[in-house]
RNA sequence: GCCCAUGUAGCUCAGUUGGCAGAGCACUUCCUUGGUAAGGAAGAGGUCUCCGGUUCAAUUCCGGACAUGGGCUCCA
């Protein structure tokens, strides 16, 4: 007789031809109603598979649908039941890929049109009916031959293409009802299994994500293991949608773009620009404290320049048109580097000087593709926070260690706490010794690993230049956005042909680091605002606090109130309209104003204000300059100091 | 750039099976002086994104452009 072993020791006799199923039935009911697979000695495996009685015994796990993989798992069948359904409501469906990804899932298919709303509703219910029906999933291994001859004779040319590069000899096939899939599996035991799921959107998506190849139309849906779980997720992304950049920014009155301008450029309203203009000073004072230089550099330049970096070869079709001048070819700067080479360049430098630091707010100019453009994330104007140091070989892993600090610090100011960190290495397309590559990803990972940082290799992801490390911030909700990268460049410093005088008198050539810590001030906006969902710290709200009249007895006292938040440098406004307070309050609630001060004549005639706080709601009467010093304390970044 | 959808007042959105267009909010004026999330009344406001075509007639149908949105691709 063989045994199942489960990893708490206890287990379950088997006799031949029993599936886990069976077994699992046997071994705890309750246990297998939450389990949607299992692992056998480690590998992930069908519930309907049949165990190897000639083996005594058998090391098992179930997976649950409350693990990540059982839930993927069940994701992944849920997207089998959405094949089968689009597979039957229209002809000639030529099946891509159906793979689960964050939070759902998707389907390609090559279809002759691409679906619309309602045959979503048609495919929702045919899904419903083949759930309804509980057909098992009936895992089957296929040699690689027959696999390529069934899936060339049901006209699925682009799992025939799959199958070619799978390297093994056999491969696996599912069929449930009458439909079959290529799928290494595991899936579910049967399509009841699937309590929760929603078709969430359309679009069409190149075949294996190559443009030049056919568009395929792919349907995103998602799945849970619950109903409830369904509701909450939803709930989520409504939540997420409420926090959109693009909504706020027009309803607090932030920026906006304009079609007369131009897609893609941004216009900074007077609040937003408030905004940003602290962001700047802060970063502006922070660069000093910690020993950069901060320049200007013109936002127009010779082309030569981005011949001479290498920029023309690679990114010519994301660089403005060139512009004529003095019979010169001039183009908006899509980078500030060669600018700040030139400014090193204007001297002679020595060993002694490094390292050096240069910083600006450097605004650049790129051509992205109509398609790609997206609120304030992907623009065509926007400035950077930039920076490129200039060290010797030794300096080199201290400095990226310096930047990633600097980098954290800054980004804990603004209120992320939570990172997702990458080392990006060597691309397919780059240039440069391989011997420079290896000695910059060295003194990445050198600077990574002394950090104590936790972080992901991304392979092949490093910039043509050099390899780099992206911070990715991750926001209140748990939305990732990439701002921060630092890059290290052996090759600008070889192309620009820039030195310095060595101890020995002879010359070196520098190694420069590219850095930008929020990325570009209007994604980094954007992305602020989403984390905050508009409602700023005190220090970065436009307006720090509102003051609200009661009665227009009042009004002469608020002006007075406001003249000295004003003069004592508070972002202030005043609302003596006539209405009553509870319209005025509403108003500031919904543009979140951090502070409301409301003025009756209680306040006219004890000389105090009556604060009402967006968190914590109506306040006790104080004095003004109470309320001062309580403004005083709370109107910092939150970051802490660097040591 | 590619696929799909959308474009009506400052904003959010109705509407017209082709016959000179509507609501709420915001705005202006008047009444109301009201103590912690919308007081009342009146008024003004639109070349229905733009350019062509079909038609007696186009905001509506057709074509194109532009923009926006969801994706794909891309992001130095």
């Amino acid at each position: 007789m063989s045994h199942l072993k489960f990893s708490d020791g206890t287990s379950q006799e088997f006799s031949l031809g029993e599936s886990y199923l069976e077994i699992l039935k046997a071994y705890d009911k309750k246990l297998l109603k939450k389990s949607v697979a299992l692992k056998v000695e480690g590998v992930a495996t069908d519930l309907r598979a049949v165990p190897d009685a000639s083996t005594e015994s058998i090391s098992v796990e179930p997976i649950l649908l409350a693990s990540p993989e059982g839930l993927d798992i069940y994701r992944h069948s849920t997207a089998h039941v959405m094949a089968e359904a689009v597979t039957s409501l229209f002809d000639g469906v030529k099946l891509g890929i159906g793979p689960t990804i964050d939070n759902g899932f998707y389907y390609d298919f090559g279809v002759e049109k691409p679906f619309t709303p309602e045959d979503l509703v048609k495919i929702d219910a045919r899904m419903r009916e083949i759930i309804k029906g509980n057909h098992k999933f009936e895992p089957q291994k296929m040699n690689k031959a027959e696999a390529l001859s069934f899936f060339k004779e049901a006209g699925q040319e682009y799992k025939e293409e799959i199958i070619a590069d799978i390297p093994d000899d056999t491969v696996g096939v599912y069929t449930q009802g009458s439909f079959t899939d290529l799928c290494r599996g595991p899936h579910l035991p049967s399509t009841g299994y699937i309590q929760a799921f929603k078709l969430t959107s359309a679009a069409g998506a190149y075949w294996r994500g190559d443009e030049k190849r056919p568009m395929l139309q792919r349907i995103y849906a998602t799945a849970w293991g619950t109903k409830a779980e369904l509701k909450e997720h939803l709930r989520l992304m409504e939540e997420a949608l409420k926090r959109d950049h693009r909504k706020i920014g027009r309803a607090l009155d932030l920026f906006s773009t304009s079609e007369e301008i131009g897609a893609g450029l941004v216009l900074w309203h007077p609040k937003g620009a408030t905004v940003r203009g602290i962001i700047e000073d802060f970063w502006k004072s922070e660069h000093r404290k910690y020993d950069y230089d901060i320049i200007y550099t013109p936002h127009l330049a010779r082309v030569d320049l981005w011949k001479t970096s290498g920029h023309w070869d690679f990114y010519q079709e994301n660089l403005f048109s060139p512009m004529d001048l003095d019979g010169q070819e001039y183009i908006v700067r899509p980078m500030n580097c060669p600018f700040h080479i030139e400014i090193y360049k204007s001297h002679l430098r020595s060993y002694r000087d490094l390292p050096i630091r240069y910083a600006e707010l450097g605004t650049v100019y790129r051509y992205e593709r109509s398609g790609v453009l997206h609120g304030l994330l992907r623009v065509r104007g926007f400035t950077q926070d930039d920076a490129h140091l200039f060290t010797t070989p030794d300096q080199l892993e201290g400095e990226i260690g310096g930047v990633l600090d600097f980098t954290l610090y800054i980004l804990k100011s603004f209120g992320f706490n939570d990172f997702d960190i990458y080392l990006s290495t060597r691309p397919d397309k780059y240039v440069g010794s391989l011997d420079d590559w290896a000695r910059a990803e060295g003194a990445l990972k050198g600077a990574l690993d002394s950090s104590g940082l936790d972080y992901m290799i991304d392979p092949g992801e490093g910039v043509f230049y050099g390899p780099k490390i992206d911070i990715k911030i991750k926001d209140v909700i748990g939305r990732s956005w990439q701002c921060s990268t630092i890059q290290v460049d052996f090759n600008l410093p070889e192309r620009f042909d820039v030195t310095y005088r060595n101890e020995e008198g002879g010359e070196s050539r520098p190694i420069m680091i590219h850095r930008a810590l929020m990325g570009s001030l209007e994604r980094f906006f954007g992305c602020l605002v989403e984390h905050y969902a508009g409602a700023f710290p005190l220090w970065l709200a436009p307006v720090q606090a509102v003051i609200l009249t009661v009665t227009d007895r009042n009004n002469e006292y608020a002006e007075e109130v406001r003249k000295k938040l004003r003069r004592a440098g508070f972002r202030i406004e005043l609302d003596i309209r006539n209405e009553k307070l509870g319209f005025k309050i509403r108003e500031a609630e919904l543009q979140k104003v951090p502070y409301a001060l409301v003025i009756g004549d209680k306040e006219t005639e004890s000389g105090t204000v009556a604060p009402r706080s967006k968190e914590a709601g109506a306040m006790d009467a104080m004095a003004l300059d109470e309320f001062m010093e309580l403004m005083e304390k709370e109107n910092i970044p939150r970051g802490g100091e660097l040591s």
